[in-house]
DNA sequence: TTGTACGCGTTATCAG
DNA sequence: CTGATAACGCGTACAA
């Protein structure tokens, strides 16, 4: 070797052995000064972690994930990052598992359950150690694989009472209830409502027969108005232009997010109509803009901070004991601004 | 073992040699099939991934890993995952090396400059095998680190002439600089600025000092008018506030993000204020919420999925060739909507 | 083109 | 409480 290759050689990593050597130990004991400090006699201890830092060593991922079977990972799947309320419970999800020495990797799968299943795979051959996925597993390919399944996984967003996965999430059923018994009691009687499409998507089915229910129960108009859309704002104006067009005595539209509802005020607005003197609108999930137009919108409160936090929380218990994770109701909680008002007489 | 643990176990994943004892070739060769296809006997390759799916083999990220030492990681280091321009520029960074069979690793710094070289060195010690930073790199101990590291890393968002770091982005100042024009050229005399911290953020000192440096080559009023906010509803409208109440003869007021003009927009009107006709507002990052409110709003549009992207290309290219990635820079277009005008007479 | 043999860096087992 | 030793599953010289 020349030495200009000594030079430019960068020196190699220390390992565990190098720490041995220069604390006069053994291997085995400078391992379990990392993983059981308290069996180890604290006066070696703190000389092999004296070596340790002075030799600049950390413990190689990929050898500790070999002999221990522990990747240190956990996989989250999403049906995307785009939506600020995806991204906050993802947030606080990894937070919490960071804390605990765990990396996160997201991966999203664009709303497509067929996806979500391949993605499901890739985190589980790569070694994941637990799985967080967003929404009802409803892939029929997932469900058997989740089955099988060594690790704890567990689904977010809708609490479900899904014997195959335990849920964290609240029940859109009632939050979309809640909504409509609210829209009712100021007096509507002809509702429509934007979804988005609930195909494979419990949460989009559960609040469009909560939408359809409430009104069929009181005999009032609109459960035939459900426009199926995808969140984005070009698909909400158009809903919003053919709501206009096709149901224009509409007085309360129920939107099943913030996004839309947004949109359609904005455009109902500029086309001359009031809101909420002309048409109530609410919205869904409770995003920062909400208090940002004029006026500001009604909307159910999504806890998704909540939501994070706790699936992380039962999944790491269920890592410690084994057992499975314990699934666990939240609430919405209905937050009425100025977007809504009783009708005209 | 008695019979119910018999059931209760699940079978142990199948291994390579058991893939090759099936396939009647040597372990060796069923690795090559993996990683080498081509210089594979094509009966013998088929013959063996028939097997692998037979036994649903998937080979063993861990041993790969170890063995290899290549980990299958990137990192991400992000000031926060909460805003959308974050979020759009790590998805389509995330894509592109997710296709390429690596797993995206996203941290976030809290727009700390400690914390991003604590996640730095995080991601460094679980083998991460490239490295992507939001930002200029500033932190006195990260400089030295990345010096030294072997993986390639890059810094997005801000182009910089850093001889440490190569990055993929745009010009802050010209950005800022170019906004200023236009709005001098409306005919405005008196500005004044919403900023984020300048703290060990280059963005907001590069933006914060075109503002300046325009204002001064004119001989214009708004250089002391600088507000120092972060980035939030609140503290956008207390900026709004404070504005009006010490300098209420500002025409135009240049935000740093598209939240603040949002949100002071939203304000000024609440008073009574006209915009843009009483003050025009332009904001930065054109997000999609720009198009909803009323006035539209004034923007620089930020190539976010650009960055993403062309981060990605770099670093995979750098990965492959084992040279340094190459900077790149990127452009920002003036979006002029409805929020700004020339000043009233 | 294929097989043999070894070691990557760590942790678990067992003995002392 | 500590040490010796044997894997974990795979990739790669080297030989055939």
């Amino acid at each position: 070797m020349s030495p200009a290759d000594i030079a430019l050689a960068s020196k190699p990593r220390p390992k565990l052995a190098d720490v041995a050597a220069r604390a006069k130990v053994s291997a085995a004991t400078v391992s379990r000064a990392y993983n059981t400090p308290d069996i180890v006699n604290e006066k070696v201890r703190n000389r092999i972690m004296q070596v340790a830092a002075q030799l600049g060593y950390t413990p190689d991922a990929a050898a500790r994930a070999l002999r221990s079977g522990k990747s240190g990972i956990v996989g989250v799947i999403v049906p995307t990052l785009d939506h600020s309320i995806f991204a906050r419970m993802i947030n606080s999800f990894q937070e919490r598992f960071s804390e605990a020495g765990f990396f996160t990797v997201v991966l999203s799968s664009g709303f497509d359950n067929r996806s979500t299943f391949d993605k499901a795979k890739l985190l589980v051959d790569r070694g994941a150690q637990a799985l967080l996925v967003v929404g009802g597993v409803e892939d029929v390919q997932l469900r058997p694989m989740i089955k099988s399944l060594a690790i704890p996984a567990v689904s977010t967003y809708s609490y479900l009472e899904d014997p195959l996965v335990p849920s964290v999430g609240f029940d859109n059923y009632q939050a979309t209830s809640r909504m409509m018994d609210y829209l009712i009691g100021l007096g509507h009687k002809r509702f429509a409502m934007i979804a988005g499409s609930p195909d494979g998507n419990d949460r989009q089915r559960s609040r469009i027969t909560a939408y359809q229910d409430a009104l069929r129960s009181k005999g009032l108009i609109g459960t035939d108005r459900v426009l199926i859309r995808q969140v984005t704002i070009e698909a909400a104006q158009d809903a919003g232009q053919e709501l206009l067009h096709r149901w224009p005595d509409t007085t309360a539209l129920v939107c099943n997010n913030d996004i839309s509802a947004f949109t359609t005020i904005a455009m109902f607005r500029r086309k001359g109509l009031r809101v909420p003197e002309d048409i109530s609108v609410a919205g869904f999930d409770d995003a920062e803009y909400c208090t940002l137009i004029d006026p500001q919108i009604t909307t159910l409160r999504v806890p998704a901070l909540d939501m994070g936090r706790h699936s992380a929380e039962i999944l790491l218990e269920a890592l410690k004991s084994g057992e499975r994770p314990r699934p666990f109701q939240l609430d919405t909680e209905l937050i009425v601004r100025a977007s809504t008002a009783p009708p005209k007489a």
